[in-house]
DNA sequence: CTGAAAGCGCTTACAG
DNA sequence: CTGAAAGCGCTTACAG
């Protein structure tokens, strides 16, 4: 036997058809049990795999999903936030269990997100994952819809938007972290990240912040917020302008850990004792939120049930089915940089 | 027009056979200027991409790296270390550059990896990456060269492996940090690591540091030397053990960032200060030990090249050319946990 | 339950 | 420089 094994090899040596053992590899019930076994024995044999391009080609889809990951501003490649790589293994899981392949790229936003996967018959869906300026790729949603492509986005769940996202419920992951610094009896809360329309997920958290605030009778004050976007510098740099800036403040919220993990730093390049004089949480439950000094009180998000939601989701969008927009529940993780 | 355009809906229009427009649309230099010109203008109009499935099945190669990804103990999805993370950012860049799909895959050992993607023709070649006894799949290394797979892996590079692999340069990483230690005065530097053929990497790194020993006349004690993979938990629990075993030391090299980090914690929860007591040192460089407190001093490998060898060296091998082995040189990043 | 025929949309000789 | 023909290896009607 020269080269791979094909289905007509196969059939020659069963003595049947060439569709009848197509038929049987795929389980089709019409073909007979004894048939289907002595097919079933020299497949194993010739060790053969029905090739994929051929039968894709034919039936005209492809059994891939692709993963179009992106952050703006673009960074270098070691700065991704940790929790996509949670969300990265959670997908690959989730996709191999339905029985799909997962093509990876990191995208910048300018590129043509369409052409590049479904037109060209490299995926039959996409999974959009990262943090970006939500007006920015809004217009590219918009276009995804029109087309038709078949897609599902890792952020804010928002009414309206187009097509279908599965997020963390970040307006009560917000508001419970807030009640938890209040119940420690921090009351100059001061909330580190962008807090606009351009950063939904970031801006979720604010309000839930914000609700927070109000229920105890407190502002939410414009010189407590500072912006950041999810890298330790950032989060490092708007620690450091927030304490020069003399708000005086008790605790950080921080939109992201990594962000917290920045701000820790520069708090205790000041001298500062965490939780003594500033309790400081996050947002994410990266692993390293339990390892950072002291360890992150932070909100854990489970990337298993999302990326299970985000796969079923997209399947059933491509199969034409019902699929909405999906929420999972955040979950407050306290440790010692709030007071344990 | 209904559907997605083809190759003949092209041909219709530009008054030219369907090969033709196959050729304009690869470059071919046998198709006229004029010809190339109309072909591509209606393409653009048509919003054309050649199917994939259609040119990989007709010549028989598709364009796909798979990327197989695997921890061996096989650990939450959340406990990936980041600096796999920044490997899988590289290469799919690389990738990209090449003009090839990345497909990713998160593997358990067990698995088959030749007949999951070669023999089906979903990927031209296979990308190992991970941590993993290398006892346990040397063996598959072999079989995957016995049966003409195309790969290459990350990993220590040793004379008589099956295949190809790129990696760091490992002993020298570890002399490098060794000596940097001595030179801070440091006498009794601990070793947190496997240090067996079981994990090459690591041994080699350990292999490295005693040779620094060695040359400023020290002995390589078995005291201070303990058994992590790399995971915070492990360097945490290793810390720990090395402690309970009173052998005195006032410096560890840790064999990756994550156990140093996790050793940090296990030091500091014990009262002893960084640098003063101990001196900390990891391998890897990831983001986050530029964060650590204090800062960890590390081993930086360059994920860009790396993942440029590895791509370049697959494509050599698919292509039937020359590829070795080969490793890229580490670079130390003196912070703050060894004195600065 | 099985086979003969067609065709998915390309690329690759080959001929002119 | 271009076209007619063949075929990559499957799956899908259709017929029996």
């Amino acid at each position: 036997m020269k080269g791979k094994a094909t289905s007509h090899d196969i059939a020659y040596l069963a003595g049947v058809s060439q569709p009848t053992v197509s038929r049987a590899l795929r389980g089709s019930p019409t073909v007979s049990e004894e048939t289907r076994k002595r097919i079933l024995e020299i497949a194993r044999e010739l060790n053969y795999k029905v090739d994929k391009n051929a039968s894709n080609l034919r039936s005209q889809h492809c059994g891939t999903l692709a993963l179009l990951f992106f952050e703006d501003p673009t960074l270098d490649d070691s700065f991704i936030n940790p929790f996509f790589l949670s969300m990265l293994g959670s997908l690959t899981r989730a996709c191999a269990v339905q029985g799909y392949d997962l093509l990876i790229s990191f995208q910048q936003l300018s590129d043509n997100w369409h052409t590049d996967y479904q037109d060209s018959n490299k995926a039959d869906g996409i999974i959009l994952l990262g943090y970006g300026d939500y007006l920015e790729y809004f217009a590219r949603l918009e276009q995804l819809v029109r087309k038709g492509t078949h897609f599902v986005r890792w952020g804010a769940v928002m009414p309206g938007q187009p097509g279908i996202s599965i997020g963390c419920d970040n307006f009560r992951g917000g508001k419970d972290v807030t009640e938890h610094l209040l119940s420690r009896g921090r009351k100059r809360i001061a909330f580190v990240g962008h807090a606009s329309d351009h950063y939904p997920e970031f801006f979720e958290r604010y309000r839930g912040y914000s609700q927070a605030l109000a229920h105890a009778s407190l502002q939410t004050l414009p010189a407590l917020q500072i912006d950041a976007f999810t890298t330790e510098q950032s989060g490092y740099d708007a620690a450091c302008a927030l304490l020069d800036r003399n708000a005086g403040f008790d605790a950080l919220f921080c939109a992201s850990d990594l962000i917290a993990i920045g701000a820790m730093r520069a708090l205790q390049e000041r001298g500062l004792r965490i939780p003594e004089d500033i309790a400081v949480a996050g947002f994410d439950d990266i692993p390293t939120a339990r390892f950072a000094n002291p360890s992150l009180t932070t909100v854990h998000q489970d990337t298993k049930v999302a990326a299970t939601l985000l796969v079923e989701s997209l399947l059933n969008t491509i199969q034409g089915e019902e699929a909405a927009s999906q929420t999972i529940a955040p979950s407050l993780v306290i440790r010692q940089s709030t007071g344990g």
